[in-house]
DNA sequence: TTGTACGCGTTATCAC
DNA sequence: GTGATAACGCGTACAA
């Protein structure tokens, strides 16, 4: 690695001197500059950028802490967050807690040492089902900015950025209600543990009580043959004429399913479930889904915690980005 | 942050003296190391990592560069390198180049500066289709060794980790040749032009050859309706009898078109896939697939480049990753 | 057993 | 217009 040093030796004039050139100071003569910019293109001199790091107690770095990225929802949010930072000339530095509260903690103290300037968490599966949130707290209280989105915790005082996880599907099912005109809607869900999961649960059961209906739950959280219990279920369920899933998985298997049952869809079964960006190939009919606008969670957390970043105000703002019910021919 | 200039003038030691204490040093007393290590637990003192990085040199920090992280063969490949490099204390920056060149080359200068030890790259579509190199061999000038992973450069020199793409065509040719007795095998493919797509189809192609039958190939790249063309394909062609998708979305797409046309699906036509972890789950019946063993391309890309980095020899070795014909019901 | 001095590479302040 | 010096935080060879 070419360091300033060494273009100094070279040229015999002194470290400073090469450095004010290189930034294009004023002091320095343009003949100077000249020697000194010619050298460090034919040397292919690069700052050292640990050194600029450890003078600016700043790393134009971000912690993104995700509990996976196999999930495209995540996937999708993290590019978003990665292009974002990009264009901020952040770098990002990445960890999957893996849905482990241990490997999450340990992320945030191994990170929380000077590496980065801020996180980005959606916290694990574990750290919300059992709500613990010290591990977060403790860097906050480094004054180090964290920016949760998604997976949030309410015990937390920090920017979120989060979905309308309730409105969204109240919305979807009354569509299944009063659009569709259906009467027996089923829920199926494998996220009930989270705060998502509880708070869309919740948006199901205001518009099925509120329309005078019964509410039926089919929960799979750790279950592990979806495709049999789904089947079992609408085979021993005829009456059901909807099913609304949480997830981005139940909705195509359920679409399977009830075709293998021979139901016709949406003629005897309509289906709406979660998506994202290229989700609705994946089955035929194409699925109606509540589209989750993940690209634009990632980029508004990082304008977010960028902002916090640069004014060093306290984050306390809870950001709700819309969800889009993005019709396919699931839905009548 | 605490440091440790902090903990000294609070215990009225020298830097040193702190410094040695909390590396154990046989050199300081056992009273001393008790005073250092009770502060420096009561502020929680972490030693400042950037600082440690300029020091030794090192900065513990792999840089990897994927095409997109929504295709779930770099998701599960990312996640691989996530677990593996935390295991040996590595942290990773990632950047995404969404298939483009200029942000890919943009990305690994930046990171060139002393940001990581060294790489792991699968390059872009757009740097593969044009073969550019450059940007790499200059990470290799600058002594940073680089690891290439599944799309690779053969007129790089490093190390590699792909996977048996034509072997595991070939064998899933041969499978529907000479297991499930089809004679009439399609070829889908939507990366025809990658280099893996181009080996993928030879294995294809030799085992067509080998059985005296003829190939059969649906190009699919930059195609917008995939859905439609294949089913307008397998209308028009009502002799095929085996279908061969070369990524993990056509083939799925190709079972709920047949099954749309009324064909069933292994009677009337076999399909065979590519998938990762959880791939099975969205098709019925589930689909038959070549199993890339995404997550240990990943943990073995770390390994080696870790390797490489401890002992800094010349990256020269090519290994191959195995994949797996793994049945599903698509197939008789 | 403890402390002093130096270097990692950069930048900013101050002196010449 | 140029150069010397200090500082960021850490670790370590050497001196006391």
């Amino acid at each position: 690695m070419t360091t300033l040093k060494e273009l100094a030796k070279r040229l015999n004039i002194s470290i400073s001197t090469v450095s004010k050139a290189l930034n294009d100071s004023h002091e320095i003569s343009d003949i100077t500059k000249k020697r000194v910019n010619n050298l460090a293109e034919e040397l292919n001199y690069k700052p050292n950028r640990i050194a600029q790091q450890l003078k600016n107690n700043k790393t134009k770095t971000i912690g993104v802490i995700l509990p996976t990225v196999i999930n495209p929802f995540f996937a999708e949010v993290l590019h978003g967050i990665e292009i974002t930072a990009t264009n901020f000339n952040y770098d990002i530095i990445v960890c999957l807690s893996n849905e482990s509260l241990e490997k999450e903690k340990r992320s945030i103290e191994l990170l929380s040492n000077g590496s980065v300037d801020g996180f980005i968490i959606a916290v694990a599966r574990e750290s919300q089902v059992n709500g613990v949130s010290k591990h977060i707290k403790e860097a906050i209280d480094r004054k180090i900015p964290v920016l949760m989105f998604d997976r949030v915790m309410h015990d937390i005082t920090c920017n979120k950025v989060v979905v309308d996880d309730f409105k969204s599907v109240y919305t979807a099912t009354d569509f299944l209600i009063n659009e569709d005109k259906r009467s027996n809607i089923l829920l199926v869900s494998n996220i009930e543990e989270l705060s998502v999961g509880k708070l869309r649960t919740l948006g199901y059961e205001k518009a099925i009580q509120e329309n005078e209906l019964t509410s039926n739950i089919l929960k799979l959280d750790n279950v592990e043959n979806i495709d049999e219990t789904i089947y079992n279920y609408l085979k021993a369920n005829k009456s059901i004429d909807a099913i609304l899933s949480l997830d981005h998985i139940t909705g195509i298997v359920a679409i399977n399913m009830a075709k293998k049952l021979g139901l016709k869809i949406p003629e005897d079964l309509s289906v709406i479930g979660f998506g994202y960006e290229h989700t609705n190939l994946l089955s035929s009919p194409k699925i109606s889904i509540i589209h989750q606008k993940a690209h634009q969670i990632g980029e508004m957390s990082v304008k977010l915690l960028l902002q916090q970043l640069n004014t060093d105000n306290y984050g306390l703002e809870t950001t709700i980005v819309p969800s889009e019910l993005k019709l396919g021919r699931s839905t009548k």
